[in-house]
DNA sequence: AGACTCTTTCCTGCTT
DNA sequence: AAAGCAGGAAAGAGTC
């Protein structure tokens, strides 16, 4: 099911790049482009391969990175700001900010919970001021000069169309960072799904190759290998491998799944969506899947790759609260002689276990619902209403609950 | 295969 | 009004 794709059909900038014969598409699932970038060199790039890296080593605005930062809060650094989720924006806000050892009970952090690298990219003086006042200032000036700074540095070739995320949580993170400068034209050059994106001199160029074909009267079948029912066993196995973190929004996105979709762009509008969805499917047989017999497909529950053992909740927040990088920055003690607790910066929180749980979606309030049933579980405890502690954001560990006292 | 656990998601109603 | 809390219901994924 290989498209043809020709240099001709892609944007002048990318002439300079490749040349005709380097140029190759597949179409089978998920859609990816090999891009032979010289001889006996081949990158095989797919969605989350993304081949650029912040050189913050040698950046005079972070000459190190400091070891003791959780390596898991650091993917920013793999992608041009342009390309941060908001995850990514939220990690480097807090990077900044054990950087500069800012009060992180006052940084209004969660005022950048819904912000895009695209959205950061545009945001001026005012903007940055607006939503945290004290440390908008400094962090916009960070922000410039770290983007000013940024380098793009050929990473090795790999024989892994994935990335293995989880490696990068397990101290992997070293390995992927290099600090050799390249010459090679293709610096920074990214391949993902259908995009291609690059930094070019001074311009980042961002396209989709679905669209510039269908403007030359390409066509590609990129969307047949997602197309329900028609998936082979690789494609269950690339979904299974491929964190979910990183999945694109599809160009043919009528043909995906809406578990696919709301995983991909987490978004209100999306949320909002599913959300109908979800209660349309609950409530009734699903019209819309074609045969009766698929098994009903919703948003709701564990994700593919959250393993559960190991990873519970109480043991997470139990975690932080053992480690002086979070508490008492993103929640602290109340009283920790009865195990009560509060969270600071609730939603960083929630976005951290997202992250830990491999789900781009995690809110504080669904969050807090888990912790309330972690409490009918009987890890966590009521907290005692005698206005010592906090009515809002406060929780304590209960009887089954180990370790949080050592 | 099925029960169970541990969440996750969505929701309504209530409180602060 | 907004944020947070409480808890019901349904569902997914892992484990046994």
């Amino acid at each position: 099911m290989a498209a043809t794709l020709t240099l001709q059909s892609l944007p002048d900038q990318l002439h300079e790049v490749l040349t005709d014969t380097d140029v190759y598409m597949y179409a089978d699932s998920p859609p990816h482009v090999t891009v032979k970038l010289e001889e006996g060199k081949r990158y095989n790039c797919c969605e989350g391969d993304i081949r650029s890296y912040i050189d913050i080593s040698n950046n005079t605005m972070f000459p190190s990175v400091k070891k003791e930062v959780d390596e898991d809060l650091l993917s920013w650094t793999f992608r041009h700001p342009e390309h941060w989720t908001t995850q990514e924006v939220l990690d480097w806000i807090y990077w900044v900010a054990d950087y500069q050892n800012m009060d992180c009970t006052r940084l209004k952090g969660e005022a950048f919970q819904n912000i895009t690298g695209v959205q950061l990219c545009h945001m001026t003086l005012e903007d940055f001021t607006i939503r945290d006042p004290e440390f908008g200032t400094c962090l916009f000036e960070m922000f410039k000069n770290m983007s000013r700074d940024v380098k793009f540095i050929e990473p090795p070739p790999s024989e892994s169309i994935y990335p293995d995320y989880h490696n990068y949580s397990e101290g992997h993170l070293e390995e992927k960072v290099y600090n050799e400068q390249s010459t090679d034209l293709t610096d920074g050059l990214i391949i993902v799904n259908n995009r291609v994106s690059f930094d070019h001199g001074e311009h980042w160029y961002d396209f989709d190759i679905e669209e510039e074909m269908s403007k030359t009267g390409g066509s590609t079948s990129s969307s047949d290998g997602y197309k329900s029912g028609s998936s082979s066993d690789s494609d269950v196995a690339s979904d299974v491998e491929k964190p979910e973190r990183y999945r694109y929004p599809s160009v043919d996105s009528d043909v995906f799944s809406e578990d696919e979709n709301s995983s991909c762009v987490p978004d209100d509008t999306l949320v909002k969506l599913s959300r109908k969805k979800s209660l349309k499917s609950s409530k009734s047989a699903c019209d819309d899947c074609g045969t009766s017999d698929e098994p009903k497909k919703t948003n709701r529950g564990r994700k593919l790759g959250q393993a559960s053992k190991g990873n519970h909740l109480w043991e997470f927040i139990r975690d932080l609260l053992k480690d002086t990088k979070f508490n008492p920055h993103l929640l602290r003690w109340e009283d920790k002689e009865t195990g009560v607790f509060r969270f600071v910066q609730s939603e960083a929180v929630a976005q951290m276990w997202g992250r830990k749980k491999n789900n781009p979606g995690m809110t504080y309030e669904k969050l807090s619902r888990a912790m309330r049933f972690c409490r009918s579980a009987g890890y966590f405890a009521e907290v005692p209403k005698n206005g010592k502690f906090p009515k809002k954001l406060c929780f304590r560990f209960g009887k089954k609950a180990t370790g949080w006292n050592d």
